[in-house]
DNA sequence: GTTTAACCGATTGTCGACAATATTAGGGAT
DNA sequence: ATCCCTAATATTGTCGACAATCGGTTAAAC
């Protein structure tokens, strides 16, 4: 009905951490979340325009539910909606995406405590099965495969927790970032220390002992913190694409 | 144009604290203001429904308009929006009270240390100054002009700190839990105590330490937790409005 | 008396048309 | 060739009308 035949079927990709957990749909919600999946995904450049018509031919909706879901990604931070000028896709500098990193360490570090607190012999299970995926991806030398698993084991995390609020803040931090997460899968040896650090965090998680977990998580993220200031730094002296 | 007559001319009360802080106005910008303001000063209670035809008439603005900042009001956690349904004023439980103030508590701790490297003298004068009319409040009688100031005063601290993903986050977790800040300053004795907090806040960021200062800020907050659950705690046994 | 079914008013969802505004293109003037 | 002004086009903003849906009410059946 909805799926019209030129809209191109957009697949639900690991990156969507889906920001309202519960099943109830809200307004112009299909259209939202597809647009949503398109920008996270990279379909769209940062600061490329975003036409309302096009936007309805393409996702096969009327203009209106493109409009309300574009005001929800301008909310959301993805989306930077200018009066009588339009859409675009919002560029998140890199000093935000320090702050974003910063303020994102310091609510899993947060979210983690109370993981280790609720964390049952299932979930560390499943937790397990996480890191050797990742384990097996990364032995395949499959960074970008890598990276999903590692988005699915911070969202498990979170899962734990049971922390409404905390998640949704981190899914919609984590979304505006995800263009510099991708460069900082490019650092050579960076996802073998990054597996030992995912490894560390469960074991602290299977302690059921907050301090420790906390402290692994810190340890892991500091590392983020690092290779992302690393990524900008390249990316400053060898721009991917020159101001016109 | 369209500030029309029958439009109630909406105060900008300081409770606001103004999410988009640089001067460019979006989509529906008005509206999506005024209707903030009137829900966060408690014109509208929780559950209340809001019609769209009403809230037009209301604010002086098209349905359009309106539908526009209800979504945006979705997105930011103010108002729940079920489809076909409308749009009623969210109704935060205490559990998710105490989550909000939970991540409050750590962006807090951490944008103080921001402040703490960055203020300037004639921040710290602001800040004394700001403690000075809370003291005047407080020996007036007067808690909610305390409790005006009170916001005024975190605020100038996020701006020192200049940390803007913090302080967009703040404000929003603030004005979703704004209800339950009310009933905390009834708590005989804590405002005494509160402006005493505030004074060493002040006096840490004058020494310019990252670590005093967090220590007073979190020191402040656990008691501002302390109060909410006690909060919570007499209105489980004194419910202002009983469930039908 | 209770339950079910059909109806009606109220409200939301969607579409199309047009007005308002911005962006681009074209055409002199210097 | 460059700049500036004007016209044409593209795009967004707003309104009104109507369809779809919901909640409650009345009426009918058992």
């Amino acid at each position: 009905m909805k799926a019209s035949a030129s809209a191109p079927a957009v697949r639900r990709s690991t990156v969507n951490p889906a920001p309202k957990p519960d099943g109830a749909a809200e307004r112009g919600a299909d259209a939202y979340l597809q647009l949503r999946n398109e920008i996270v995904s990279g379909r769209f450049h940062p600061n490329e325009r975003l036409v309302e018509a096009d936007l309805a031919r393409l996702l096969g909706a009327g203009r209106n539910a493109i409009r309300a879901a574009l005001v929800r990604l301008d909310q959301e931070g993805l989306v930077a909606l200018e009066p009588n000028r339009g859409a675009r896709v919002r560029l998140v500098s890199d000093r935000e995406a320090l702050e974003i990193e910063e303020v994102r360490v310091i609510l899993e570090q947060m979210i983690i405590r109370h993981a280790a607190r609720r964390v049952t012999a299932a979930d560390l299970r499943d937790l397990r099965r996480s890191v050797d995926q990742m384990r097996e991806r990364l032995s395949e030398g499959n960074p970008l495969g890598y990276s999903e698993l590692n988005a699915e084991f911070h969202q498990r995390i979170w899962t734990i927790a049971d922390h409404g609020t905390a998640s949704r803040l981190l899914a919609n931090l984590k979304s505006q970032s995800i263009r510099f997460q991708y460069r900082t899968i490019l650092r050579p040896g960076r996802t073998e220390q990054s597996l030992r650090e995912h490894e560390a965090i469960v074991e602290a998680l299977a302690s059921r002992s907050p301090d420790e977990s906390e402290a692994a998580m810190r340890q892991h993220l500091s590392q983020v913190v690092q290779t992302l200031q690393w990524a900008i730094d390249v990316q400053r002296h060898q721009p991917i694409w020159l101001p016109r």
